[in-house]
RNA sequence: AAAGCAAGCCGGCUUGUCGCUGUUUGAGAUCGCAAGAUCGAGAAGAGAGGAAAGUCCGGGCAGUACAGAGCACCGCACUUCUUAACAGGAAGGUGCUGUCAGCCUUGGCGGACAGCAACGGAAAGGGCCACAGAAAAAUACUACCAUCAACUUCGGUUGUUGGAAAAGGUGAAAAUGUGAGGUAAGAGCUCACAGGUCUGUUUGGCAACAAAUGGAUCGGGUAAACCCUGCGGACUGAAAGACCAAAUACACCCCAAUGAAACGGCUCGUUUCGCUAUAGGGGAGGGUAGGUUGCUAGAUCCUAACGGUGACGUUAGGGUUAGAUAAAUGACAGGUUAAAACAGAACCCGGCUUACUGGCUUGCUUUUUUC
RNA sequence: GGCGCCGUAGUUCAAUGGAUAGAAUAGAAGUUUCCUAAACUUUAGAUAUGAGUUCGAUUCUCAUCGGGGCCA
């Protein structure tokens, strides 16, 4: 378990525009209220890469888009070694309100065991 | 002490665990003869604001354009100062509003204090001024006065021509106001007092301007509608700009080369295809993904002294590593009586405007208590 | 990050600085009909917000708020 540390670097962050446009396009998505999950299975990865997306339409304030967006990147920090493969993957979050940590981090651990599920 | 108003300042701190972005150091690993290059566990220390916001002004910086001048367009507008610059700021002037006390007196005067002002020109020019009103800028409807004509109940009535701008109470605004003279009736037509505008002189002030005095004059408002005058402005913004540059494609150049296959043991030879082509290799090009730079020490901040009414300036001493690139400060558990508001750097500064928790300091006003 | 544009009834659009902001459609009530539709009559409903200029502001100026657009 010590291998397996909780870091969130750079190499697992989804920077590519490229990339980006093609999980829109041919990766799959389910909704898990607030969070939409986008997902492409990608074995050659070394990791999983990750990009995090709040509509700036529905919160305004950037102070507002940064908590969240800090919010769910901890989330997945905390629990991305539910998936045991590779992907590329998009966490969009359409809520219209700010939910506290414990309600995020729920239904990101719930959507984390559905793709690892298949 | 409490409440209210105004100005200024602060804009949470701290413990533990896990994690993020730079900087310094760096066990070790890979490549290399070496010099060195790349990766890098761990450690140290740093890591959003007073408004980072709005993008409303002004600059720096960068690129493009540019002989000089003018027009157009845009912006600004009392004066002086401040500054890199400004539509910011300081001081002053003028005007308006409010409060207070005073004078004559019943609506004026000058004074103190506070607040506000996009505060050049309407006497360069044309335009507009709804409704109402005779009339909205040199106009004449009623009424007034004179002359003439007609009629006449001899009181006048009606009409023509002319004078006049006093009366009409409508309007947001009515030809400077009051009084007297004057006249056929009237009129700044004349006079006195008061007021406004333009202008000359003297005094004070750097100036705006103020005071005194002389002359001319009485021309409504609107320039935050056009316009005129004076002053300023080339345009575009870090997604600017500079450098390196994978793969693929494209147009260009070079190379291999007396091509390939079949008949045939081989050469020559013959047939077919190709025959200036295609395919292949290489070069260089602009340039995409991506990367490096611009990129954080500055018109910088604090303190003191001096100069200045002040904004501010000068000198001395001291302090000061955010620099990301889908974008770094979070999560959990506590402590501090409570930690809550507005809110997140994106090239950098000076201002302005807007949002806001809790508290501190100073000044003024009111009330209460004690000496 | 930067640059320009626009906010009028529930909706789509008008309105030289000038009377009570107009039209279509949607809404409500009524007439007609056995009922509905259509038609007809009536009615309510708005200048994003706050200051200023002006006698007077939807219009002019400033600030704030909101919406959408362009630049890789």
């Amino acid at each position: 378990m010590n291998i397996l540390k909780n870091t969130f670097g750079k190499e697992e962050k989804l920077c590519s525009e490229k990339d980006i446009e093609n999980l829109y396009k041919v990766g799959s998505s389910f909704l898990n209220h607030p969070i939409v999950f986008y997902y492409l299975l990608m074995p050659d990865l070394k990791d999983t890469q990750v990009l995090v997306s709040v509509s700036k339409k529905k919160f305004k304030n950037a102070v507002d888009r940064n908590l969240i967006k800090r919010r769910l990147r901890e989330a997945y920090r905390l629990h991305k070694f539910a998936l045991t493969h590779k992907y590329h993957l998009a966490l969009v979050y359409i809520g219209n309100e700010m939910l506290p940590y414990q309600q995020i981090e729920r239904s990101v651990t719930q959507g984390l065991e559905r793709i690892a599920k298949g």
